[in-house]
DNA sequence: CTGCTTGCAAATGATTTGCAGGAAA
DNA sequence: TTTCCTGCAAATCATTTGCAAGCAG
């Protein structure tokens, strides 16, 4: 785990500091899609002392390196996701919970839509579904 | 404009200020999913001295009597939507731009697709895409 | 070495809140 | 009248920033 993340991050030109492993770590090992402050309480739990200042310094830089994604909810915090292949998320009503869909025959079935069907003067770099649901 | 303004506000229980009206109105004008910010600024060029606290207010009270909805994108404020039909935005990349994307005959593929393909637990309420792209 | 990183604490900035006075129903 | 709403200013709180000291390359 610490040698892949070390040469993800080596081979971004960031420099191996164990702020950025226990960062990116935490991020790998969580499906929770978690905010900055939930890192920052795993993170301190690793390494205590740590700042968060320094949390949202690495976690910007991960981002900026297209190592690591943002996402938004309706509340005011954003959150975090280290999945960053072409998925969906799934949004439970009344709760904080955000879930990963993958679904490569919905991306093919838009991909074909939206060749055919295209908006004119823009170019379609990505497209994302927010699917809002509850709990059966 | 004034007089549906009113039966609007009214249906939902709401008290008729000029504060609302001005607010709801400015939104229903706009097309650009402004911040409140911008909400703010258009509404003190009509009434001067309305305060920003009261039109967080007053958005907020739209958005709870489901008259207006909040959404959200990478930067760190919200934009509000007067249009709460079902629809997608494009969010135009490198530019604060989120551009309404209607299509009954995307939405009515997306309905069929998920009827058939049930996510287990998962009662799906609504569908939102976010199309990112950017202008050829 | 030396330039990128960290820790700290202060700053920022959007949004919220408490409360007294005001206005809609 | 009575309840809801507004204005104001202070408070919140996630995130950012400036800078001196530290550490990776």
């Amino acid at each position: 785990m610490y040698a892949q993340i070390k040469t993800k991050l080596a081979a971004k030109g960031l420099k191996v500091t164990m702020q950025r492993v226990a960062v990116y770590e935490a991020l790998l090992n969580s499906k929770e899609h978690p905010s900055a402050e939930k890192i920052i309480s795993v993170v301190s739990e690793k390494y205590p002392g740590i700042s968060t200042g320094t949390i949202y310094k690495s976690l910007e830089t991960l981002v900026d390196k297209n190592l690591v994604m943002k996402i938004k909810n309706d509340g005011d915090k954003m959150r975090y996701d280290a999945f960053i292949d072409s998925h969906h998320h799934i949004y439970i009503e009344n709760s904080d919970k955000i879930i990963d869909y993958h679904d490569d025959e919905l991306n093919e079935l838009l991909d074909n839509y939206f060749a055919k069907k295209n908006i004119p003067n823009i170019q379609i770099e990505n497209i994302r579904l927010e699917i809002i649901g509850k709990y059966i």
